[in-house]
DNA sequence: GCATGAAAAATACCC
DNA sequence: ACGGGTATTTTTCATGCG
C-alpha cells in the first residue's frame, strides 16, 4: 500500500535497542500520518593513520567484536576529505545512541587516526542519506500497524521503503495553533515557582478565539483547559512569540509546581529542548516566530508589535500595548483589566499574521536546508548554510569535516572608496551582481579546490589570487561551484517562473519565498567560508574571494574613469557615478565582457548627498523618496527625537535645497523639546547587551540601565535591547541613566538631548553648508549679549 | 588634583 | 555562533601642568 504525505517533522526513538524513524506528515486526504521506519541502519566513519591498510585495521577491530555488540558491519570505503582522497572505513551501528561511545572507543585502535560524521544525528543522517526535506512531498509503500495507542494521529503505519519525492508544490490544509501568555508579578520579573499565569490568549487558523483567564490567580484550571484545547484542535503547528525562549519553559515550571503534566504533543510526553535550543513537541512543529526576527533588519528594536507593525499586521497606533511593569497594576485595577484582556488578545492576532506573513518563507528555507520546520528558525545562517553543503557534500563523495575549534586569523575584505562630500547630482549606482558566489565560482574557488604553498602545481593549473597568491586548481569544478552555480540558476529559473503569475496568487507566493530562501543561502555562502566555526573552514577560500573582488572593483573603477565616467564612490561591489544612459549602458557590456561578472545600474538619484564619512549617504529618488544609508536616521541607538531631526533636515536640503529652512526647523525641534512638547517616547535610546552585565570591562550606559532593571527583578539576558533616557544631574552620563520605564519626563534631561542627541545628528549634515553648531541652538529673546549689554 | 587628548571599548551600521 | 570595513560615542588612561 502507497501513502503519500507531506513531511512535517521527524524524530527517532529507540524500542527494544531498535532505533526507529518517526515521519509525521500530512496525508493527501489531509490525515494526520506517522510514518515508522525500522529500517535504517546509521554508520560513521574511521580514518586511518597514514600507510595503514584498511583490511588490517578492520580485523584489529573485528578481534573485539564483542565489546561492540551492535556494530552491524565494517566497510572499508574511499571518499574525499576537503578534495583529498582518503581511505576510511564505514562503521554500521545498530543503535545510534551508542555512537559517541563507539567512536570514542575506536578511535583508540592502532591505525585509527579519528572518527568522522559521528556527530550527525540519527534523524538528520536519515533525512541526508535518503534525499528527503522537510515541507515536502512524499510517496512510501506502507504497511498498516497497531498496538501503539498513546498517540494522537488518524494513522500510524510501518515503512515498507524509503520516502520518495513527489513533485508537488502547495502546502497542505495544516492545523495552526497560535498562543500569548501573560504572567501576574507584583514586582520584576515572573517566576513559575511562585507567579501564576494570568491569561493564555489562544487562537486557531480556523477561526477559533479563546481567552484562557486565571480570574483569582488559581492558574490551574487555565493550564488543564490550554492542554485541552490543544488536544482537542490537534494543531500541526503551534506558534507563539519568545517560546523557545520563555514560554514553554514556564508552562512546564507551572505544570510541575502544579503537580500536573503539560500533555500538548501527540505522544503524550512534554515538551522538551532539544537542538539548537529550541523546544521540541512530539508530532507537531514547534515555531517561534521571534526565531525569524533577525529577518526584518528594519525593525530596530525586535518586539512583537514592532513586527507586527512592520509587516503592516497590525499598527502600532491601533495597538493596546501595556509595560511589563504596569502588568499587575493594570490586572488589579477592574477598570483596567479589559485593557490586559485586550493586549493578550492583539498579542495573539499579531503572533497568527506574522506567521501568515512568512509561513512560506520559512517553509521554503526549511525546504531548501533540510533541517526540519521547527528547527530551521533557530539554527545560525552558518548552520543553515552548512546543513545545505552537508546534503550536497555526499553527492561528490566529500566527507563531513569535523567542528574545530581554531585560532582567530583576520583577513582583508572588500575595498571601499573615500566619497566626494556634497550634493550630486543624477547618479547611478553600478553593481555587480551576486559578486562573491560569481567570484567562486568563475575561479572555482572552495575548500576542495585550494593547493596549498607545499603541494606541486596540479596538471588542470590553477588560478592564482591577486595579492594573496592563493592557488585553485582550474578543473575538476568546485564543491562550492557546484553548490553556488545550482542555487543562482535555481533563482534564475525561479524568476522566470514569475513572469505571467499574479503576485497575489498562492504559487506567486511560494515562488517568491522560495527565491527568498536560495537568496539567503547563496548570499550567506562566503560569510560561511569565512567563520571559524565552520567546519569546511579555509581561510584561503574566503580571503581570495575578497582579492579577487577588491581587484576587480579597480579595475572597474579605472576603466569607468578611463572612459570619462566620474566615480563618486564606491563599497565592495558598486560603483557610483554620474548617470549617462547611453555610457553607462556601453560601460555595462564592456565590463562584462572583460571581467565576466554581471554589472547593472541598480538605483539612480536625482540627488545624492555625501558627508566626508564612507558607508554613509542620503539619495533622492525619482519618485520623491529619499534613500538613507548608515546616517543616524536608519540606525536604531539613536533616541527618535535626533532621528526625526536628521531626516527632516535632509528633506529640507534635498528637495527644497535650503539650509537655512533646515536650520530653522532644528531651532522649532529643540524649543518644542525644551517646553517638553516631544513625546516621551522619542526620548528613548535603545542599545543590545552584548555580554553579561558584569562581563563588561567599562561603565556604559545602557549596562548601568540594565542593572537597575536587574535590582528591580528583571531577568535581561545577552542580546536584550535596553531602553533609557538620561535624566539631570551630575556626574559621568552613566551615572544619570534610567531605564525608560522607570523614570518620568521630569527627570529627564533635556538639555542632554540637545547636545549629544539633535545637534550632533542635525550638524552632521548641515556642517556642509557651513551651519555651525552654535547656529542650530535657537535664539533665545535674551541672549547671553543681550544680557551682558543691558547694564 | 585636574584639564586635555589619545586610546580603548562598545555598538550598529554597509555590503 | 556567517565575513571584514567603517563611523561614532563614551569611558578610560596617560600626560603635563602647577
Amino acid at each position: 500500500m502507497k501513502e503519500r504525505f507531506w513531511l512535517l517533522d521527524v524524530n527517532y526513538e529507540i524500542r527494544d535497542n531498535h532505533p526507529e524513524i518517526w515521519i509525521w506528515g500530512i496525508s493527501e486526504e489531509n490525515k494526520r500520518i506517522l510514518v515508522i521506519d525500522r529500517s535504517f541502519v546509521t554508520y560513521f566513519y574511521l580514518v586511518l593513520e597514514e600507510g595503514e591498510t584498511p583490511g588490517i585495521v578492520v580485523e584489529r577491530a573485528m578481534q573485539r567484536k564483542n565489546e561492540f555488540p551492535y556494530i552491524a558491519r565494517l566497510e572499508p570505503s574511499k571518499l574525499k576529505l576537503f578534495g583529498k582522497p582518503l581511505d576510511v572505513i564505514k562503521v554500521y551501528c545498530q543503535n545510534p545512541d551508542l555512537i559517541p561511545r563507539y567512536s570514542k572507543a575506536l578511535s583508540k585502535i592502532e591505525g585509527v587516526r579519528k572518527c568522522l560524521e559521528d556527530d550527525i544525528r540519527y534523524s538528520m543522517r536519515y533525512l541526508v542519506d535518503n534525499d528527503i526535506t522537510p515541507c515536502g512531498w512524499y510517496e512510501v509503500e506502507v504497511e498498516n500497524t497497531n498496538g501503539r495507542p498513546l498517540i494522537q494521529i488518524d494513522k500510524v503505519c510501518l515503512a515498507r521503503s524509503v520516502p520518495k519525492r513527489v513533485q508537488r508544490e502547495e502546502t497542505p490544509q495544516l492545523r495552526v495553533l497560535g498562543f500569548s501568555m501573560i504572567c501576574y508579578s507584583q514586582k520584576g520579573a515572573p517566576k513559575p515557582e511562585k507567579n501564576p499565569v494570568i491569561i493564555l490568549a489562544v487562537a486557531t487558523n480556523y477561526g477559533e478565539e479563546k481567552q484562557l483567564v486565571a480570574e483569582n490567580r488559581n492558574d490551574k484550571e487555565l493550564i488543564e483547559s490550554f492542554v485541552e484545547f490543544v488536544k482537542s484542535f490537534d494543531p500541526d503547528v503551534v506558534i507563539g512569540y519568545g517560546t523557545n525562549r520563555q514560554h514553554w519553559q514556564y508552562l512546564l515550571g507551572r505544570s510541575a509546581k502544579l503537580g500536573m503534566k503539560l500533555h500538548v504533543d501527540r505522544v503524550g510526553t512534554e515538551p522538551h529542548t532539544s537542538l539548537y535550543g529550541h523546544v521540541s513537541i512530539r508530532g507537531r512543529a514547534n515555531v517561534d516566530l521571534e526565531d525569524f526576527a533577525d529577518e526584518f533588519p528594519d525593525v530596530k528594536v525586535k518586539t512583537l508589535e514592532n513586527i507586527a507593525d512592520h509587516l503592516g499586521v497590525m499598527r502600532l497606533q491601533k495597538r493596546t500595548i501595556i509595560e511589563d511593569v504596569d502588568l499587575p497594576k493594570y490586572w488589579d485595577d477592574p477598570n483596567k483589566r479589559p485593557m490586559v484582556l485586550r493586549f493578550a488578545e492583539e498579542n495573539t492576532k499579531c503572533i497568527m499574521g506574522i506567521f501568515e506573513a512568512m509561513s512560506d518563507f520559512a517553509m521554503q528555507l526549511s525546504q531548501l536546508v533540510g533541517l526540519p520546520l521547527d528547527q530551521i528558525g533557530r539554527a545560525a545562517v552558518g548552520f543553515r548554510v552548512e546543513w545545505y553543503l552537508i546534503r550536497n557534500a555526499r553527492r561528490i563523495g566529500e566527507l563531513i569535516p569535523e567542528r574545530k575549534e581554531r585560532p582567530y586569523i583576520p583577513y582583508a575584505g572588500g575595498a571601499v572608496l573615500q566619497p566626494k562630500p556634497g550634493i550630486h547630482e543624477h547618479i547611478a549606482v553600478l553593481d555587480f551582481k551576486s559578486m562573491y558566489p560569481n567570484i567562486m565560482i568563475e575561479q572555482n574557488i572552495s575548500p576542495d579546490t585550494y593547493v596549498s604553498p607545499s603541494e606541486p602545481q596540479p596538471q588542470s593549473g590553477v588560478n592564482v589570487a591577486p595579492e594573496v597568491g592563493h592557488r585553485f586548481r582550474k578543473d575538476p569544478p568546485g564543491f562550492y561551484k557546484m553548490v553556488l552555480s545550482n542555487l543562482l540558476i535555481a533563482r534564475d529559473e525561479i524568476r522566470r517562473k514569475f513572469k505571467g503569475l499574479e503576485t497575489k496568487s498562492i504559487e506567486y507566493r511560494v515562488l517568491d519565498a522560495r527565491q527568498k530562501a536560495i537568496k539567503v543561502i547563496t548570499n550567506a555562502a562566503y560569510g560561511y567560508a569565512g567563520w571559524i566555526g565552520a567546519r569546511w573552514y579555509v581561510k584561503p577560500v574566503a580571503e581570495a574571494t575578497t582579492a579577487w573582488a577588491r581587484n576587480i572593483i579597480q579595475n572597474t573603477i579605472d576603466m569607468a574613469t578611463n572612459t570619462g565616467l566620474d566615480v563618486i564612490y564606491g563599497d565592495t561591489d558598486s560603483i557610483f557615478i554620474r548617470y549617462d544612459r547611453e555610457k553607462t549602458e556601453e560601460f555595462c557590456k564592456v565590463i562584462e565582457r572583460k571581467i565576466g561578472l554581471e554589472m547593472k545600474p541598480d538605483k539612480v538619484y536625482s540627488l545624492i548627498l555625501f558627508t566626508e564619512a564612507k558607508k554613509r549617504y542620503c539619495g533622492l529618488l525619482p519618485n520623491g523618496k529619499l534613500d538613507i544609508v548608515g546616517l543616524e536616521v536608519v540606525r536604531g541607538d539613536w533616541a527618535d527625537i535626533a532621528k526625526d531631526t536628521q531626516e527632516g533636515v535632509l528633506e529640507l536640503i534635498l528637495k527644497e535645497r535650503s539650509p537655512s529652512k533646515a536650520t530653522k526647523f532644528v531651532h522649532k525641534l529643540i524649543l518644542n523639546l525644551r517646553e517638553r512638547k516631544i513625546p516621551y517616547r522619542d526620548l528613548i535610546i535603545w542599545k543590545t547587551l552584548t555580554k553579561p552585565a558584569e562581563g563588561y570591562a567599562i561603565k556604559a550606559p545602557h549596562v548601568e540601565a540594565a542593572k537597575i532593571l536587574k535590582e528591580e527583578g528583571w531577568d535581561l539576558t545577552v542580546g536584550d535591547k535596553i531602553g533609557y533616557v538620561i535624566a539631570t544631574g551630575s556626574g559621568r552620563l552613566y551615572e544619570r541613566v534610567k531605564p525608560y520605564m522607570l523614570a518620568s519626563y521630569e527627570a529627564v534631561d533635556v538639555e542632554y538631548y540637545v547636545t549629544n542627541q539633535i545637534i550632533p545628528a542635525a550638524s552632521r549634515i548641515l556642517s556642509l553648508f557651513d551651519v555651525k553648531e552654535e547656529d542650530l541652538l535657537p535664539k533665545s529673546s535674551t541672549t547671553l549679549f543681550d544680557f551682558i549689554s543691558k547694564d
